[in-house]
DNA sequence: ACTGCTATATAGTATTACAAAGTAGTTGGG
DNA sequence: CCCAACTACTTTGTAATACTATATAGCAGT
Protein backbone atom coordinates (compact mmCIF):
# COMPACT_ATOMS: atom_id res chain seq x y z
CA UNK A 1 0.00 0.00 0.00
CA UNK A 2 0.66 3.49 -1.07
CA UNK A 3 1.59 5.48 1.94
CA UNK A 4 1.53 9.16 2.23
CA UNK A 5 5.18 10.45 3.47
CA UNK A 6 3.98 12.78 5.81
CA UNK A 7 2.34 9.73 7.58
CA UNK A 8 5.47 8.29 8.39
CA UNK A 9 7.53 11.39 9.93
CA UNK A 10 8.69 10.16 13.30
CA UNK A 11 7.47 6.97 12.88
CA UNK A 12 10.52 5.33 11.30
CA UNK A 13 12.74 6.57 13.54
CA UNK A 14 10.60 4.61 15.92
CA UNK A 15 10.33 1.37 13.53
CA UNK A 16 14.17 1.56 13.04
CA UNK A 17 14.45 2.08 16.73
CA UNK A 18 12.36 -0.95 17.77
CA UNK A 19 14.41 -3.00 14.45
CA UNK A 20 17.32 -2.31 16.26
CA UNK A 21 16.08 -3.20 19.61
CA UNK A 22 15.56 -6.61 18.71
CA UNK A 23 19.04 -7.83 17.90
CA UNK A 24 22.33 -5.97 16.22
CA UNK A 25 21.84 -5.23 12.70
CA UNK A 26 23.07 -2.64 9.46
CA UNK A 27 21.06 -0.31 7.55
CA UNK A 28 21.01 -2.30 4.15
CA UNK A 29 19.38 -5.29 6.36
CA UNK A 30 16.82 -2.67 8.28
CA UNK A 31 15.62 -1.41 4.61
CA UNK A 32 15.30 -4.40 3.16
CA UNK A 33 13.58 -5.38 5.95
CA UNK A 34 10.92 -2.87 6.25
CA UNK A 35 10.74 -3.43 2.13
CA UNK A 36 9.54 -6.70 2.88
CA UNK A 37 7.22 -5.90 5.74
CA UNK A 38 4.46 -3.27 4.88
CA UNK A 39 6.53 -0.29 4.19
CA UNK A 40 7.58 -0.89 0.21
CA UNK A 41 8.74 2.99 -0.52
CA UNK A 42 11.34 3.05 2.35
CA UNK A 43 14.61 3.70 0.30
CA UNK A 44 18.22 3.64 1.97
CA UNK A 45 18.78 7.06 1.95
CA UNK A 46 15.79 7.38 4.23
CA UNK A 47 17.26 4.67 6.75
CA UNK A 48 21.24 5.69 6.56
CA UNK A 49 19.92 9.16 7.58
CA UNK A 50 17.71 7.84 10.38
CA UNK A 51 20.94 5.81 11.50
CA UNK A 52 23.23 8.93 11.47
CA UNK A 53 20.80 10.60 13.28
CA UNK A 54 20.13 8.31 15.88
CA UNK A 55 24.42 8.07 16.26
CA UNK A 56 24.90 12.22 16.36
CA UNK A 57 21.63 11.47 19.59
CA UNK A 58 24.23 9.20 21.23
CA UNK A 59 21.46 6.82 21.14
CA UNK A 60 23.19 3.67 19.75
CA UNK A 61 26.50 2.25 19.81
CA UNK A 62 28.31 0.75 16.63
CA UNK A 63 30.25 -1.93 15.50
CA UNK A 64 31.86 -2.17 11.98
CA UNK A 65 32.64 -5.87 10.69
CA UNK A 66 33.49 -7.55 7.53
CA UNK A 67 31.02 -9.13 5.72
CA UNK A 68 31.43 -11.92 3.12
CA UNK A 69 29.11 -11.11 0.70
CA UNK A 70 30.33 -7.05 0.04
CA UNK A 71 31.28 -4.32 1.59
CA UNK A 72 32.06 -4.03 5.80
CA UNK A 73 28.83 -3.28 7.51
CA UNK A 74 27.92 -1.03 10.41
CA UNK A 75 26.53 -3.14 13.12
CA UNK A 76 24.20 -0.75 15.14
CA UNK A 77 22.44 -1.27 19.02
CA UNK A 78 20.60 0.32 21.28
CA UNK A 79 22.19 2.07 24.25
CA UNK A 80 20.47 2.42 27.81
CA UNK A 81 19.21 6.15 26.25
CA UNK A 82 17.95 4.45 23.30
CA UNK A 83 15.81 2.18 24.87
CA UNK A 84 14.45 4.69 26.45
CA UNK A 85 13.83 6.50 23.91
CA UNK A 86 11.95 3.58 22.53
CA UNK A 87 10.37 3.25 25.02
CA UNK A 88 9.06 6.90 25.13
CA UNK A 89 8.02 5.98 21.47
CA UNK A 90 5.47 3.80 21.80
CA UNK A 91 3.95 5.06 24.99
CA UNK A 92 3.53 8.50 22.38
CA UNK A 93 1.97 6.00 19.58
CA UNK A 94 0.15 4.44 21.80
CA UNK A 95 -1.59 7.66 23.31
CA UNK A 96 -1.97 9.15 19.78
CA UNK A 97 -3.66 5.93 18.60
CA UNK A 98 -5.93 5.88 21.37
CA UNK A 99 -6.58 9.62 20.40
CA UNK A 100 -7.26 9.10 16.97
CA UNK A 101 -9.57 6.01 17.73
CA UNK A 102 -11.85 8.10 20.26
CA UNK A 103 -11.64 11.16 17.42
CA UNK A 104 -12.94 9.36 14.85
CA UNK A 105 -15.97 7.56 16.82
CA UNK A 106 -17.31 10.65 18.30
CA UNK A 107 -19.83 12.93 16.90
CA UNK A 108 -20.57 16.74 17.15
CA UNK A 109 -22.94 16.90 19.96
CA UNK B 1 1.15 13.75 26.89
CA UNK B 2 3.44 15.54 25.44
CA UNK B 3 3.74 14.00 22.11
CA UNK B 4 6.82 14.48 19.61
CA UNK B 5 5.40 16.74 16.72
CA UNK B 6 7.15 14.81 14.12
CA UNK B 7 4.44 12.08 14.99
CA UNK B 8 1.80 14.19 14.37
CA UNK B 9 3.01 15.46 10.88
CA UNK B 10 0.66 13.73 8.54
CA UNK B 11 -2.24 13.20 11.26
CA UNK B 12 -3.25 16.52 12.21
CA UNK B 13 -4.06 16.91 8.77
CA UNK B 14 -6.46 13.68 9.08
CA UNK B 15 -7.80 14.52 12.39
CA UNK B 16 -8.70 18.15 10.79
CA UNK B 17 -10.48 16.78 8.10
CA UNK B 18 -12.24 13.45 10.35
CA UNK B 19 -13.50 16.61 12.45
CA UNK B 20 -14.62 18.71 9.54
CA UNK B 21 -16.66 15.81 7.94
CA UNK B 22 -18.89 15.16 11.16
CA UNK B 23 -20.25 18.49 10.83
CA UNK B 24 -19.62 22.03 9.66
CA UNK B 25 -16.92 23.62 11.73
CA UNK B 26 -14.54 26.76 11.63
CA UNK B 27 -10.62 27.18 12.69
CA UNK B 28 -11.12 28.07 16.71
CA UNK B 29 -13.80 25.87 17.55
CA UNK B 30 -11.83 23.09 16.19
CA UNK B 31 -8.23 24.25 18.00
CA UNK B 32 -10.23 24.24 21.05
CA UNK B 33 -11.59 20.91 20.68
CA UNK B 34 -8.49 18.96 19.85
CA UNK B 35 -6.96 20.94 22.80
CA UNK B 36 -9.79 19.19 25.35
CA UNK B 37 -9.34 15.82 23.72
CA UNK B 38 -5.82 14.54 23.35
CA UNK B 39 -4.08 17.08 21.77
CA UNK B 40 -3.36 20.04 24.16
CA UNK B 41 -0.01 21.61 22.67
CA UNK B 42 -1.74 22.19 19.36
CA UNK B 43 -1.87 25.94 18.31
CA UNK B 44 -4.49 28.03 16.26
CA UNK B 45 -1.62 29.05 13.39
CA UNK B 46 -1.36 24.92 12.87
CA UNK B 47 -4.81 24.70 12.57
CA UNK B 48 -5.36 27.69 10.45
CA UNK B 49 -2.38 26.64 8.10
CA UNK B 50 -4.10 23.11 7.55
CA UNK B 51 -7.64 24.43 6.97
CA UNK B 52 -6.02 26.96 3.99
CA UNK B 53 -3.81 23.85 2.93
CA UNK B 54 -7.32 22.06 2.33
CA UNK B 55 -8.77 24.49 0.59
CA UNK B 56 -5.98 24.99 -1.40
CA UNK B 57 -6.13 21.82 -2.25
CA UNK B 58 -10.42 21.93 -3.34
CA UNK B 59 -10.90 19.65 -0.59
CA UNK B 60 -13.38 21.89 1.82
CA UNK B 61 -16.52 23.93 0.73
CA UNK B 62 -16.38 27.60 2.62
CA UNK B 63 -19.04 30.04 4.01
CA UNK B 64 -18.35 33.13 6.08
CA UNK B 65 -21.19 33.69 8.73
CA UNK B 66 -21.40 36.36 11.60
CA UNK B 67 -20.42 35.47 15.25
CA UNK B 68 -22.74 36.84 17.78
CA UNK B 69 -19.18 36.33 20.27
CA UNK B 70 -16.59 38.20 18.25
CA UNK B 71 -15.57 38.13 14.32
CA UNK B 72 -17.36 36.21 11.80
CA UNK B 73 -16.40 32.86 11.12
CA UNK B 74 -15.09 30.67 8.20
CA UNK B 75 -17.09 27.41 8.33
CA UNK B 76 -15.85 24.42 6.36
CA UNK B 77 -17.60 21.48 5.21
CA UNK B 78 -15.76 18.67 2.88
CA UNK B 79 -16.66 18.20 -0.86
CA UNK B 80 -16.80 14.74 -2.37
CA UNK B 81 -12.82 14.92 -2.86
CA UNK B 82 -12.37 15.93 0.75
CA UNK B 83 -14.46 13.16 1.68
CA UNK B 84 -12.06 10.82 -0.69
CA UNK B 85 -9.02 11.85 0.89
CA UNK B 86 -10.48 11.58 4.64
CA UNK B 87 -11.13 7.67 3.55
CA UNK B 88 -7.83 7.34 2.04
CA UNK B 89 -6.31 8.71 5.28
CA UNK B 90 -8.13 5.74 7.51
CA UNK B 91 -7.05 3.67 5.09
CA UNK B 92 -3.68 5.01 5.01
CA UNK B 93 -3.53 4.76 9.17
CA UNK B 94 -4.63 1.47 9.58
CA UNK B 95 -2.40 0.10 7.28
CA UNK B 96 0.28 1.59 9.51
CA UNK B 97 -1.13 0.59 12.32
CA UNK B 98 -1.27 -3.07 11.72
CA UNK B 99 2.46 -2.99 10.01
CA UNK B 100 3.57 -1.55 13.38
CA UNK B 101 1.63 -3.62 15.36
CA UNK B 102 3.24 -6.43 13.81
CA UNK B 103 6.47 -5.14 13.77
CA UNK B 104 6.43 -4.15 17.43
CA UNK B 105 5.98 -8.19 18.01
CA UNK B 106 8.09 -9.71 15.50
CA UNK B 107 11.50 -10.87 16.59
CA UNK B 108 14.83 -11.20 15.49
CA UNK B 109 14.61 -15.05 13.37
C1' DA C 1 34.85 -6.01 -18.64
C1' DC C 2 30.29 -6.14 -17.17
C1' DT C 3 26.26 -6.98 -14.54
C1' DG C 4 24.10 -7.51 -10.26
C1' DC C 5 23.93 -7.58 -5.54
C1' DT C 6 25.65 -5.87 -1.21
C1' DA C 7 26.59 -1.70 1.56
C1' DT C 8 27.23 3.16 3.00
C1' DA C 9 26.99 8.22 2.27
C1' DT C 10 25.33 12.84 1.05
C1' DA C 11 23.46 17.12 -1.27
C1' DG C 12 19.21 19.05 -2.37
C1' DT C 13 14.02 19.45 -2.10
C1' DA C 14 9.23 19.39 -0.37
C1' DT C 15 6.20 19.07 3.30
C1' DT C 16 4.57 20.15 7.61
C1' DA C 17 3.97 21.52 12.68
C1' DC C 18 5.17 25.13 15.55
C1' DA C 19 6.69 29.74 17.42
C1' DA C 20 5.62 34.28 17.32
C1' DA C 21 3.40 38.15 16.17
C1' DG C 22 -0.26 40.83 14.31
C1' DT C 23 -5.22 42.26 13.10
C1' DA C 24 -10.07 42.62 14.55
C1' DG C 25 -14.71 42.17 16.66
C1' DT C 26 -17.29 41.78 21.08
C1' DT C 27 -18.15 42.06 26.03
C1' DG C 28 -17.85 43.54 30.79
C1' DG C 29 -15.53 46.05 34.61
C1' DG C 30 -13.72 50.00 36.42
C1' DC D 1 -14.48 55.81 27.90
C1' DC D 2 -10.63 52.55 28.40
C1' DC D 3 -8.79 48.33 29.00
C1' DA D 4 -8.52 43.47 29.61
C1' DA D 5 -10.21 39.07 28.14
C1' DC D 6 -12.07 36.23 24.96
C1' DT D 7 -13.18 35.11 20.26
C1' DA D 8 -11.43 34.49 15.51
C1' DC D 9 -8.39 34.64 11.54
C1' DT D 10 -3.72 35.50 9.18
C1' DT D 11 1.13 35.51 8.16
C1' DT D 12 6.27 35.02 8.50
C1' DG D 13 9.91 32.36 9.67
C1' DT D 14 12.12 28.03 11.53
C1' DA D 15 13.16 23.16 12.54
C1' DA D 16 12.55 18.46 11.57
C1' DT D 17 12.22 14.77 8.50
C1' DA D 18 11.35 11.60 4.39
C1' DC D 19 12.46 11.35 -0.28
C1' DT D 20 15.08 12.03 -4.83
C1' DA D 21 19.08 11.36 -6.90
C1' DT D 22 23.55 10.31 -7.16
C1' DA D 23 28.09 8.66 -5.85
C1' DT D 24 31.32 5.37 -3.97
C1' DA D 25 32.90 0.73 -3.25
C1' DG D 26 33.45 -4.54 -2.44
C1' DC D 27 32.48 -8.99 -4.18
C1' DA D 28 30.70 -12.91 -7.32
C1' DG D 29 29.63 -14.97 -11.56
C1' DT D 30 29.63 -14.75 -16.55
Amino acid sequence: MKIATELLKGVLEGIVLQRISTGETYGYEITQYLNAHGFEDVVEGTVYTILMRLEKQHLVAIEKKKSDRGPARKFYRLNVAGEDRLIQFWQQWAYVNTQMTQLKESRHD
